[in-house]
RNA sequence: CGGGGAGUAGCGCAGCCCGGUAGCGCACUUGACUGGGGGUCAAGUGGUCGCGGGUUCAAAUCCCGCCUCCCCGACCA
């Protein structure tokens, strides 16, 4: 019926199938635009709501800035509008006899260009910072390739700006920004991840250093799964944002930038999806138990009704998101739909079932069947559910593991990834030269992160001159 | 952006060369049988033939322009 080609066959095509026989997206007749259906979209919503919830305890607002931007904001950080200029699209007319407008206006590709100017009537004094914003927003950047959810041309993302009265307390801000990507990703979207600050080729367009969150795929690509920037005063010297600080000197501010985007909808696909479709955490999962009565006529699918409702709600009470399939299939059509769906528990419930008390539960991971008393069935299941979003990160963390080697030479960096993907931990001198030497000799290979705990040790891959970091080596999307 | 291919029902396709009443499979609807791992039979619904222009008595079919998608490459990550 639904066929998803296998992973193993064409992995491409496998994500494409799943995503949309899963009906996460589609496409939408612009090129490089996607429609995010409800499925995709209410894990995008977890997402947000675990996010928004650990800025809020942290202090953090959301706001809402414009959506485009005038030139002149736009081009005033130099590094910043070499970095995007090649990915913004600009709204030149309006009206409806399409008048050509006396300045363009930037469809934000980011927001740093248009919140700088903005913010800063917003700070006068030491006393108004930190200032810790954020906005659930989409951006625009016109990529050339597009892939669902991985690189589409509009994207839904949150972009917190926060600007700072010191150096320090900024650089502590993108930390704890990436403490809490890290938690995103591997305790919500059992996605284990790298962390460590990208080198400066990698370095975001303004930045004066870039942490990042880097997942491991099925496919052994890397996925950049979100970024944190620490900007110094660049941002602030180039609008102009100052505050007096308690000598009463005025002082430029030190700000950062962060955002996770719903590309992450993609990652959990990537990480723990196989030939039956989705696997989806249940943290994330928009259905997390899903019921599927097995019944032939109206006395006995009344039967299972009366049985299923004398507990169901249970269940609802126990904050287990569940949904029961009365549709009128046949059981292996819907096992199977729920499958690719990814739901993580499924439970059969029949006739011999409802005699019994009992149901057949089947979980994603491993589909044994064990029968379990619907007696405590919402205590059951939420053990079970907290039991599978282990086991799920179990899983991944160590794909990773066997997928993450050490090695010193480019010659063996060049041999490895000419076998398979991947980490590859090694030592590299820290010049840009042998950066690209790399990239160049090894397919696309690129420093994904620099190791932030580990001290240097031996000799640069490329050019054998004393290693300044240890650094993590991928292909990556 | 370069090379190649394709757009006909929700999906997959035939029809186009050689102009003349728009078809097939799946899905969908209805009914019957069925039902603990992807059912069977029957009857139906559904179309600006990607968009715009041209040629013609007549265009899905021929000609011109544009748009979109897929594959390979380049670029980017």
């Amino acid at each position: 019926m639904k066929e998803v080609t296998k992973m193993s066959d064409d992995f491409d095509r496998w994500y494409t199938d799943v995503v949309r026989k899963a009906e996460l997206a589609d496409w939408s007749g612009v090129r490089g635009m996607m429609v995010v259906r409800p499925y995709g979209w209410a894990m995008w919503e977890a997402i947000m709501r675990a996010f928004d919830d650990m800025i809020k305890e942290s202090g953090h607002e959301n706001w809402a800035f414009p959506l485009l931007i005038p030139r002149e904001f736009l081009v005033k950080e130099a590094e910043h509008v070499e970095g995007f200029a090649p990915e913004v699209a600009w709204v030149t007319k309006a009206g409806g006899s399409m008048e050509e407008l006396e300045e363009p206006l930037a469809v934000r590709p980011t927001s740093e260009t248009i919140i700088g100017p903005l913010i800063k009537r917003y700070i006068q004094s030491h006393r108004d910072l930190p200032k810790l914003t954020n906005q659930w927003n989409s951006v625009v950047r016109w990529e050339m390739r597009s892939r669902l959810f991985l690189r589409s041309r509009e994207f839904w993302w949150q972009e917190g700006h926060t600007f700072h009265a010191s150096a320090e307390e900024a650089m502590e801000e993108a930390d704890l920004i990436l403490g809490y990507y890290r938690s995103i990703a591997e305790d919500w979207l059992a996605v284990p991840v790298l962390t460590g600050m990208k080198s400066p080729a990698e370095t975001f367009p303004g930045a004066v250093h870039t942490l990042t969150v880097e997942g491991l795929m099925k496919d052994g690509l890397a996925l950049q799964m979100g970024t944190s920037h620490y900007f110094g005063q660049n941002f602030a010297r180039a609008y102009d944002i100052s505050f007096s600080n308690k000598e009463n000197e005025r002082e430029l501010c030190y700000s950062t930038s962060w955002g996770i985007s719903t590309r992450l909808v993609g990652a959990l696909v990537m990480a723990h999806g196989d030939d039956s479709g989705l696997i989806v955490p249940p943290k994330v999962a928009p259905i997390q138990v899903v019921l599927v009565p097995i019944f032939r006529d109206a006395d006995s699918r009344a039967k299972v009704e009366r049985f299923i409702n004398s507990w169901a709600p249970e269940l609802k009470a126990g904050g287990i998101r569940h949904r029961v399939d009365w549709r009128d299939e046949r059981p292996g059509d819907k096992y199977a739909h729920w499958e690719l769906k990814g739901v993580p528990i499924r439970l059969n419930v029949g006739g011999r079932d409802a005699d019994a008390g009992q149901v057949e539960m089947v979980d994603r991971l491993s589909r044994e069947r064990i029968i379990v008393p619907v007696s405590g069935i919402a205590k059951r299941l939420r053990n079970e559910l907290d039991a599978f979003q282990t086991k799920l990160f179990d899983r991944a963390a160590k794909f990773q593991r066997d997928n993450t080697s050490e090695l010193d030479t480019l010659d063996e960096v060049v041999a490895h990834f000419r076998e398979k993907g991947g980490f590859v931990w090694t030592q590299w001198c820290g010049e840009e030269d042998e950066e690209e030497r790399i990239k160049a000799d090894a397919g696309g290979v690129t420093i994904r992160t620099i190791d932030q705990n580990a001290k240097a040790s031996g000799r640069c891959l490329v050019c054998g001159r004393p290693a300044k970091f240890r650094v993590a080596l991928a292909k990556a999307y």
